[in-house]
DNA sequence: CAGGGGGCTAAGG
DNA sequence: GCCTTAGCCCCCT
């Protein structure tokens, strides 16, 4: 798929960016998918660390337990809720379905 | 080099 | 449902 040039981040976020519309996946699976096993907190903090006006995906990035990570108070929270409701998916007390 | 923390994960209490 | 323990790894002090 293309050379080993890209560094552990880019893998990452190639993988997130390579997540469909419509679907979720975990930090475990990203890293996992990325031939970063155990690499799960990396992700979130590539993800975070991400500019705002990012076109990843990363609102289809949940935790193993198909949770938003975000407290409740946090714009990422809300944001990433309502990008997930309108990719079709629903949101069940911060849990996705 | 040591210490603390982080959108994690799984198992236990 | 919540918290702790343990594991994996990276980044900043």
């Amino acid at each position: 798929m293309n050379t080993s040039a890209a560094s552990n981040k880019d893998v990452i976020l190639q993988q997130v960016a390579a997540v469909p519309a419509g679907q979720i996946s975990s930090y475990g699976a990203i890293a996992k998918a990325a031939g970063l096993p155990g690499y799960a907190r990396y992700v979130g903090h590539v993800l975070k660390s991400l500019p705002k006006d990012t076109r990843l995906p990363w609102h289809r990035i949940l935790n193993a337990q198909k949770k938003i990570s975000f407290p409740p108070a946090s714009l990422a929270f809300k944001e990433q809720k309502r990008r997930l409701e309108e990719e079709g998916l629903t949101i069940l007390n911060d849990k996705v379905v």
